[in-house]
DNA sequence: ATAGGGTTAG
């Protein structure tokens, strides 16, 4: 009775029909939504909400219930894990799980072991990996040439370059565009434009953005920003990146006026674009928004015109009008802004009021003016700043091992060396070791049993070893 | 389903 009355309310009416029209896949949606959801996925959903320690978590999880619940996949999205937050035992672990477990001639799980010891600054284990695949491929092969620019050896990138080529294996545009990155810290122009040439002769390059923007990038760099300028007004298509390191270039090369003319016209071109956008709705997506990267390029074309007011303004749109927080390089533009100004003492306010840490280098630039202008009360104490801060300099090391010693770990490191000296030569095969290893400790984990963390790790220090990789680098000060 | 990319003060 009381059902059939409020069924003739537009409201129930309206749910009804929506209830009504979800029963007709009610076949579909049971069986997605009540069996529970792959673990892959759910290990893919963390690491794209950057919850890595439910992903380390849930892995280990995984492992405990058996080596079954692993694939290749698990293990790939755990490395990624390890590698957005640079965790070195944990990716370690991964390594000696792949090799364990029979993956080691998987080219995705070895690629992405390459960009994790990359990222963790041991590239001499990203080389290992990387001569362990037997069919290379030019995506390993640039992810190699990639972490040898990210570790600061340009020349060794650009000879890893030349090798792939006499290993027949075509550079594709990533691979052009980390070499590119390559060319810039060398200032190797030439080969830039040996890049460049290539890439006009093959065509299905020409189109992709990113390396169009590591060219005009290259030749500004290189010092040729005659070329990089001709490149940037014949791309048709330009993206923020595009704008920005073309007023980088100018403000680099001293062109002040010309950087700041481009970021005005990026300006008006968004203008341009935003009233399009209200006559087509679809056409959304190509508004320019200057990002922080723009304004220390604008802030620096500012800074060696000397045009204090201008920077000035520059800086507060910064913040009110785009949203950018400004970090520790604005404050540098900023700082070197004043001082070539002579405000020294509103240059040293602004030091003192920042709300990120001073580094010594813009002490420097403080110290430095006030040589130059005689200024000895904030001269002695920059100086002060600068033995302060250069003193206390803590190794990135001692930081990683440090997460360890917190957890009680410390001991455990000790007495794993000890029982090392005990035990029978190193060399024991992958079986034995295989059979101890489903176990995996992370800082993450409130609990580890100290059983755990001692099997775990002895286990991989000698997998690590018997293979020629680094062993675990824990204790490497105190 | 899965791997590699560009702009950053002095």
């Amino acid at each position: 009775m009381r059902f059939k009355f409020l069924k003739s309310f537009p409201f129930v009416q309206n749910k009804l029909a929506k209830l009504f029209s979800t029963t007709k896949q009610s076949k579909f949606h049971f069986q997605t939504n009540h069996r529970p959801p792959r673990p892959n996925q759910v290990l893919k959903r963390h690491l794209k909400s950057n919850s890595t320690t439910k992903a380390l978590l849930l892995f280990r999880d995984l492992l405990r219930k058996g080596i079954s619940s692993i694939d290749s996949f698990s293990l790939l999205f755990v490395i990624k894990a390890c590698t957005q937050k640079s965790l070195p035992i944990e990716g370690k672990q991964m390594h000696a799980l792949i090799i364990n477990l029979g993956f080691e001639t998987n080219v995705f799980l070895q690629t992405s072991l390459i960009d994790l010891y990359s990222a963790l600054g041991n590239i001499g284990d990203a080389h290992h990996v990387f001569e362990e695949i037997p069919t290379k491929n030019v995506v390993c092969w640039t992810a190699l040439i990639s972490g040898y620019v990210d570790n600061q050896k340009p020349n060794k990138a650009l000879q890893v370059f030349r090798q792939m080529q006499m290993g027949n294996v075509e550079p594709d545009q990533v691979t052009l565009t980390v070499a590119l990155s390559a060319c810039v810290d060398l200032g190797a122009l030439e080969m830039g434009e040996w890049i460049h040439t290539y890439v006009s002769r093959r065509k299905e390059l020409s189109k992709d953005l990113s390396l169009d923007n590591a060219l005009i990038n290259m030749y500004a760099k290189c010092g040729d920003i005659e070329t990089a300028r001709r490149l940037f007004d014949s791309t048709k298509k330009k993206d923020v990146t595009t704008w920005t390191s073309m007023i980088v270039g100018h403000a680099l090369h001293g062109q002040a006026e010309e950087a700041l003319r481009l970021f005005a016209a990026m300006k008006e071109e968004n203008k341009r674009a935003r009233a399009k956008k209200r006559s087509f709705d679809s056409w959304s997506g190509s508004l320019i928004v200057p990002n922080d990267v723009t304004f220390i390029g604008v802030l620096m074309a500012c800074s060696h015109a000397g045009m204090l007011e201008e920077g000035k303004k520059h800086f507060q749109s910064m913040i009110e009008d785009y949203g950018v927080k400004p970090r520790l390089s604005h404050f540098g533009c900023m700082v070197d802004l004043l001082c070539r100004g002579g405000l020294l003492q509103e240059a040293y306010d602004l030091i003192m009021d920042m709300p990120v840490q001073p580094n010594a280098v813009l002490w420097r630039t403080l110290l430095g003016a006030c040589g130059t202008r005689g200024n000895i009360d904030l001269a002695a104490d920059a100086r002060v700043r600068i033995l302060e801060l250069e003193g206390s300099r803590v190794g990135d090391n001692v930081i990683m091992s440090n997460i360890y010693a917190a957890k009680g770990m410390w001991d455990e490191k000790i007495g794993v060396r000890e029982k090392m000296k005990q035990r029978r030569a190193p060399g024991c095969s992958s079986i034995e070791v295989g059979s101890l290893i489903n176990e995996f400790v992370t800082a993450d984990d409130d609990h580890p049993s100290k059983r755990e963390i001692y099997e775990v790790l002895e286990c991989l220090i000698e997998t690590m070893k018997a293979r020629g990789y680094s062993p675990l680098e824990m204790a490497s000060s105190s």
